[in-house]
DNA sequence: AACATTTGATTGGTTATTCAACCAAACCCC
DNA sequence: GGGGTTTGGTTGAATAACCAATCAAATGTT
């Protein structure tokens, strides 16, 4: 049956995607070519090219699936802010591969228009979904969600030079950072004494 | 002659420097060659090869070059603090080529030694540099310093994210993530009246 | 003349992408 | 059910372009 998608064609399509991945996050974005993802793969150069028009189209589909690995639990509020910093101290210590990955991406994609597209809307998204744990928060503590944005942008942010730092520098104390950005983020949450806002 | 001064070979030394940020910083590392580089600089393509080895060195060399734009000023204490987050500000709205080839430099490193370790000694210096301020800060509040080293890395991995996310969304509001920031790293300062850190 | 600087052609290699051919399973009609 | 045909999947070689690096020769400078 040539239902529109015969598992066999998924299969190999997807097992391409994986040394895609293998590959870039092993060797980086310009040390990648085709050919070895294709023997990575196990199969011949061209049927790279028969599932992904291009280098660009399959590494987008790649930045796809890495971001799917990036997910956060669901959890609500003050809870769901601890959870989301726990897993990411756990992510620090194992997925590297992943984090060099899109450290990659994100810089090949300040001068690519097509994959530039792909990481910002990845990079929104994540950023959203900080705001609506930040205003959770806010609102646990019946505090004015307005500084929400700028918090999530600064948290992000956080989170990227964090990763970047922990691929870098192999003495970079990960958790330490974490628990201070924790801190810090809660800080900024309980209006400090600077203002003249007093609970 | 070969001294160090011959001030003609520092010109056109000079002159590819420049010519090699301007390539690099549009098109990304891996659509610059050293053909294009030397036709901005109006040289013949194996000039390039007299004053760099090699293009990992030449882009060493300017990665030398974009750190020295983005050194900071003195100011002692708190001023400090406040005028390198004004000046920062200023920098996100103006040198976008240098911050694109800083990050472009940091993921290329991630992936060849010799440059890493560049961007490495970088990314050290500058973060020292923050936690010295920082210790300043709290030397004036007269609070406990330790905290100072996990706080720099939390400011430079912001100051890191906040650059990248400049650098990709337009929409991307980078006074108030800076302010966002500054607040941040103040209530960090001053304790909060939190009750006791989740363990 | 000796040296530093500059040239541009050459070398040896890599690259993404295209293409004609090949295979096997699915479908159709008899 | 069995020949012929379409179709999706797969191959590996060919194409055309590009690149970093080298080098012998030319030019300038002291």
């Amino acid at each position: 049956m040539l239902n529109e998608h015969s598992t066999k064609a998924a299969d190999t399509r997807a097992k391409i995607l994986h040394a895609a991945f293998t590959v870039l996050s092993r060797q980086g974005y310009e040390n990648s070519s085709i050919k070895e993802i294709a023997e990575e793969a196990g199969v011949a150069q061209g049927l790279v090219h028969y599932y992904f028009k291009s280098k660009q189209q399959l590494v987008l589909a790649v930045l796809a699936e890495v971001c799917r690995e990036m997910e956060y639990g669901t959890e609500q509020g003050a809870a769901g802010a601890q959870a989301a910093y726990e897993k990411f101290k756990n992510m620090l210590k194992g997925s590297s591969g992943t984090h060099a990955l899109y450290i990659q991406l994100i810089a090949v994609g300040l001068h690519d228009k097509e994959l530039g597209r792909g990481v910002l809307d990845f990079l929104r998204q994540d950023r959203t979904h900080i705001e609506g744990i930040a205003r959770e928060v806010l609102a646990e503590r019946e505090a004015d969600p307005t500084p929400a944005q700028g918090i999530a942008a600064v948290i992000e942010a956080a989170v990227l030079g964090i990763m970047i730092q922990n691929l870098i520098d192999p003495d970079f104390k990960a958790d330490e950072a974490v628990d201070t950005l924790n801190a810090m983020s809660l800080s900024a949450i309980f209006p400090p004494a600077q203002g003249s806002k007093t609970e």
